[in-house]
DNA sequence: ATATATAGTAAGCGTTCACTAACTATGATG
DNA sequence: CATCATAGTTAGTGAACGCTTACTATATAT
């Protein structure tokens, strides 16, 4: 078993791969340039040929997460065919589901925030506002049609996403899947029930 | 104007609130003793006469929060006179308030759960566990006098605090006050009408 | 086969880190 | 006023940090 010398665009994906992994365990401020080389099996002059400082691993990373459509384009299929409730029923359980399969991201966006990276701004401003605006925008059709109670769609849909993502960030981050473990589905459908019948238009 | 020499306590005292700060706006490893001292006003040297290990700053703070009982204190006078939805909207509008006001141990909890240290641990099995409680147990009351429907209490708890709290992060944390500038007041009853009427007990 | 471009390494640069030893200044007490 | 416990300082330590320099190994093209 011979290592085969990798091309400088294997290279350097396979180096920000490794850095993401590490941000979102032990931070940027926590992860090492030596570190870095090490689980990528490099030294870390390799690195700095490709990086010229630490922090532009960080602008890597962004370009990498801002520009990948591939977890939303599985979640729009998803929902192609759906609509009402099994709308909200496939966003909740595809979030929960996705960062419990991998927290990776979520921690990566969580450091970023507190260490005041431009990754969180970047992304919060670009893909967080699409999805919101996605779930404001449907949730604005379901008010226009009358089976939603007249409401700040966007604030609706912020109620929707904490429920969900809140959720995933305690059991995963904040180690609450120790304590509980209910089944997903379960989650899913309380969370939409809450959210869904707490929307509906009632008469009278 | 002298400087008083500080008495020990004092000193330490004032210690653990700098590191407090620092850490909730660079985190442990992105604080450095040397900030603390100068923060402080004083020379590394003395922090080492205080807490053997840069670490045992955290533990310090632990004890600190998890045995300061104000905020909840506070929060309980307010709920005296309340009961049904004010309840709801008394929690809620107090942890939106607070995390506005002063979002240092918000952002604390969230390093120190990221990070790995003991702090976040602590606190959930401890304080975090009692909300929960306190607000399922309040659930379970209103399930049992019929005007809930019936429902898993603490996934219920979980779906309110997740709206407020995770409202509070992308505010303050994830930077969304620069972009959503909605009145305190209307978020709470948006989020309070939403899980009220999603859990009441309807007919038929 | 040889030249050339480039993937990759070894070794160490200056700096900053957590932490310490050896000392000095202050203030309360007799 | 002298004593003495202790709050505080100065000036470092070795180790680890981000990053660089000067070099070697390997794939490809002629």
């Amino acid at each position: 078993m011979v290592k085969r010398r990798l091309t400088a665009q294997e290279r350097y994906a396979q180096v920000v791969k490794v850095a993401m992994r590490l941000f979102s365990q032990k931070g940027f401020k926590g992860t090492t340039t030596r570190t870095i080389a090490q689980q990528a099996g490099i030294s870390e002059a390799i690195i700095f040929k490709h990086f010229a400082k630490k922090e532009d691993l960080y602008s890597a990373i962004i370009d990498m997460q801002c520009n990948d459509r591939q977890g939303q384009s599985i979640l729009m299929k998803r929902l192609e065919n759906k609509k009402g409730r099994e709308i909200f029923k496939e966003i909740a359980s595809f979030l929960i589901q996705k960062h419990r399969d991998d927290p990776t991201f979520m921690k990566l966006l969580m450091f970023s925030a507190l260490e005041g990276h431009k990754l969180s701004n970047i992304f919060m401003k670009t893909r967080g506002m699409e999805t919101l605006d996605f779930l404001a925008k449907y949730i604005n059709n379901l008010i226009k049609n009358g089976r939603f109670k007249k409401m700040e769609a966007r604030l609706a849909a912020r109620a929707f996403l904490g429920m969900v993502l809140y959720y995933s960030i305690t059991q995963e981050v904040y180690g609450m899947k120790k304590f509980f473990r209910t089944p997903v589905k379960r989650v899913v459908d309380t969370f939409v029930d809450i959210f869904f019948e707490g929307m509906k238009r009632r008469r009278g």
